[in-house]
DNA sequence: TATTGTTATACTCTATAACTATA
DNA sequence: TATAGTTATAGAGTATAACAATA
């Protein structure tokens, strides 16, 4: 029995385990952590380059770069505005959707599996408890929940 | 009020969450948070450069590249080891010291104002299921833990 | 003028493969 | 042979600054 954390020490530590276990399913996938972000983000819905770098917290040149990329390799494609010349739309292929479907189904077993040690009732305060944090915060859904709840 | 996350969803937005503080944290003390993450483990203890992969999860040529470009900022340096002449020791210079005592302060500020909006009891709930968790995934210490607790 | 997006450039980070030196 | 560490190389990711095109 190790002695118990202070919350902040518990977070940071709990977030640098789960981006380990994300960076898990994106290799299974051969997606870099950034690739799979952007491939959940546009699992909702297309988004023009503005937009994701907002939600991304990248710059636009970067998502420039990281758009390319996912592009080059046929997981997601850029299609003109009609409404406004200057803008693109970015969406999946469907190469890309069928992907991010499976990698995020990967990544939440996972998840589930990291945090199988816990009492059903810790699970939940967990999930509530991180809910309300997020909700404070006001973050992106930068991935899609899919739980019964 | 938005709807109860299931638990992968809120661990994964919780840890970009979580990641985006540690940034900020980073950005304002000029490191980037592989080099923050290097100080931090080098707080605790010297390391050897094997040692130090196997803590940061990366390849040992990647830490080369870590300790040098952190090196020649004058914040690590190399000694020499006197039991074996392959093996080098990383320890914090005094600069070094300084930088990730007043980083980890501030990212825990940091952290703590993003659960200030929780009760106590569920910040003290959240404490101790990061806690399970990781004490049950053998996580290595690569934040410390400065709490009274 | 403001916004959308790209290009040019430079640096950090990371891995793989091949290497040196010591154990 | 195995281990500690570095070098060479290549690619992803990121930011800043400057730019083009459209609103």
């Amino acid at each position: 029995m190790s002695e118990q954390l202070g919350v902040a020490a518990g977070l940071v530590r709990l977030s640098f385990l789960v981006q380990s276990v994300y960076g898990e399913a994106c290799e299974e996938h051969e997606l870099t952590p950034p690739q799979a972000q952007l491939l959940c983000v546009l699992r909702d819905a297309p988004r023009g380059m503005a937009e994701l770098a907002q939600t991304l917290r990248l710059e636009k040149s970067s998502v420039t770069g990281l758009v390319d990329r996912a592009e080059r390799r046929g997981l997601v494609r850029r299609v003109a505005s009609r409404a406004d010349r200057r803008a693109v739309r970015v969406e999946l292929t469907p190469a890309g959707e069928t992907l991010a479907g499976t990698f995020h189904q990967a990544a939440s077993q996972r998840l589930s599996a990291t945090v199988a040690g816990l009492t059903q009732r810790d699970r939940a305060r967990l999930a509530a408890i991180a809910s309300d944090v997020l909700e404070a915060a006001q973050v992106p859904a930068v991935f899609a929940d899919e739980s019964a709840g």
